[in-house]
RNA sequence: GGGAGCGUAGCUCAAUUGGCAGAGCAAUGGACUCUUAAUCCAUAGGUUGUGGGUUCGAUUCCCUCCGCUCUCACCA
């Protein structure tokens, strides 16, 4: 440790350590050693051997071999009590001079958050619990900095964000996050996979912003000198599979948008999109319901949840609720007319907004003017799964009009506990609305806009060779973990959530 | 960027109206061959985030800056 800004105390501590590795040494184990391999698993072993009485294992005396961190140690001298932790779980060790021999000095130099590796049989303590008397002890690694206070934890936030390995040994209620993660992800796979579904990955390098509305982080190719954007959505390269015949395709992988950081926010995150020829947005509707209901019960257990003291309740069917229908509840003195009507509904949520908020209204159509009256007025209190549908065109640039009212598109958005999980719907398939729908975002953009997206030609190009009628949809991957895992934060489902730089 | 809060030993936290900066864990030395946050004795560990101000005296009150958390905005 080199550091010039580690304090005295830390240097004492690491010191303290690297003298124990070199009398690790000493005695004949490398500190950094390897080639030790256990023939068997700590929590395997507990599990096993859980309802084995004390005479019966006096009896049979059974034989393993473990290794795992070293995370709690009472020495008594000339013996002492260890617990190891493995993949697996844990498992007591005793450590005696008498067994050890010569090399009885070698717990005495073992520190909370080594490695070691054991051999020996199993016993039940005098106070009962499961214990594996060593008659081999060998250490692995050394750990040079000691591990965060044991009864408390880690509990600084940024230190468990940002040294989250430390946050995983302390805290071992976040490993079962992620596990469950990992469970989530796998369970999407699964779903899609047995319904015909391909996986792909498209590129995360774009030389356009498409696919949704959000500002691009930017970088560069040296070799071709050409800026790229880091994708913002993977949605028009998934179509244009669906133009080559590839016709149920999905990607789970990350997005990057350059906004701000939150609660619900992380700059980059992972999305789910999947497009379904012949489906239209209502299918897809059936589909979504089908799989959050199954990744709930397969992750949790049950349909029923908690999240952050509320119960939700993922049995489906959810209810279909139209945006306009949604607002006019809400804001009850606007009429059907003034739905249609941007300055009416200017006034009616302007004054309710912050000064910074409220001049972006201004060069907002109808449509998008609903939207916002929308995300104030009832997105807060969709607590249960709710499907909100008949979105406007206005802000809908990749999605199929509907037939009957070709101001509202065929699409709709997931909401759970206030927050958006997903957003779907049937995808535009008829090259000149879309070019038109381009033309929009391009003007938008030249009058100031800033989440807009690029026209594409090739796009154009592809849906003019014909898209079959095709149903789409973009799921969030961390907001449904956050649901799954009762996570207050994305920041708690996100391994490494994007920090600061470390000052140094 | 706005607002609120926080910053004390390696970690988790105390410190009365402004009056000598403390505890537990971890560490070091010692005792202890059945512990479960082991226990007991002893030791060491601090520029109270930074810089300034008020005061006889500042961890405490005021200001600057830095960092973090929450929140609003941006953004799904």
């Amino acid at each position: 440790m080199s550091d010039e800004t580690e304090s005295a105390k830390e240097h004492e501590l690491y010191s303290q350590r690297l003298e124990k590795a070199g009398r690790w040494r000493l005695l004949g184990a490398n500190p950094f050693g390897n080639g030790f391999r256990p023939a068997d698993l700590a929590g395997d072993i507990a599990r096993k051997h859980a309802s084995d009485g004390a005479e019966q294992l006096e009896a049979s005396r059974p034989g393993y071999s473990v290794a795992g961190r070293v995370v709690a140690l009472r020495s008594f001298g000339k013996a002492a009590f260890l617990k190891l932790r493995d993949r697996s779980g844990e498992l007591q060790i005793h450590v005696k001079k008498d067994v050890l021999g010569g090399r009885r000095d070698r717990n005495k130099i073992t520190d909370m958050g080594d490695f070691v590796g054991v051999k020996g049989t199993l016993f039940r303590s005098k106070t009962g619990e499961l214990t594996l008397a060593a008659t081999e002890y060998l250490p692995l690694t050394k750990a040079l900095r000691a591990p965060p206070e044991k009864w408390h934890g880690l509990a600084d936030v940024e230190m468990r964000y940002r040294q989250r390995y430390l946050d995983l040994v302390s805290n071992p209620e976040v490993k079962e996050v992620f596990l469950r993660r990992t469970a989530l992800v796998r369970y999407l796979r699964e779903f899609l996979d047995t319904r015909g579904y391909v996986e792909v990955e498209t590129p995360m390098m774009h030389s356009l912003v498409s696919g949704a509305a959000a500002r691009p982080f930017t970088t560069h190719h040296n070799a071709l000198d050409i800026s790229l954007f880091l994708r913002i959505a993977p949605e028009l390269y998934l179509k244009r599979l669906v133009v080559g015949g590839i016709e149920r395709v999905y990607e789970i992988n990350r997005n990057f948008r350059n906004e701000g950081i939150s609660t619900r926010h992380n700059p980059e995150f992972t999305m789910l999109e999947w497009y379904r020829a012949y489906a239209t947005y209502e299918d897809m509707m059936a589909e979504t319901e089908e799989m959050i209901s199954g990744a709930a019960e397969r992750v949790t257990g049950s349909l029923k949840i908690s999240y952050q003291g509320q119960v939700i309740d993922f049995a489906p069917p959810w209810p279909r609720l139209p945006m306009a229908q949604a607002v006019r509840q809400a804001f009850p003195s606007l009429t059907e007319a003034d739905l249609k009507d941007a300055d009416r509904l200017r006034a009616e949520i302007g004054p309710k907004l912050p000064e910074s908020e409220r001049r972006h209204l201004d060069a907002l159509g109808p449509g998008a003017m609903l939207a916002v009256l929308f995300e104030h007025g009832v997105e807060p209190r969709l607590v249960q799964p709710t499907f909100v549908t008949e979105f406007p065109t206005e802000i809908s640039p990749l999605a199929r009009r509907n037939d009957q009212r070709p101001e509202i598109a065929d699409r709709f958005e997931l909401f759970i506990v206030g927050r958006e999980i997903a957003n779907g719907f049937s995808e535009l398939n008829d090259p000149l609305d879309q070019k038109g729908r381009f033309e929009a975002q391009v003007e938008a953009k030249r009058r100031g806009a800033v989440e807009t997206m690029d026209y594409d030609e090739d796009y154009i190009r592809a849906l003019e060779h014909g898209m079959p009628p095709t149903g789409g949809e973009g799921l969030g991957v961390d907001r449904l973990a956050m649901l799954l895992t009762d996570a207050p934060s994305i920041r708690d489902v996100i391994l490494f959530p994007l920090l600061k730089p470390e000052k140094r």
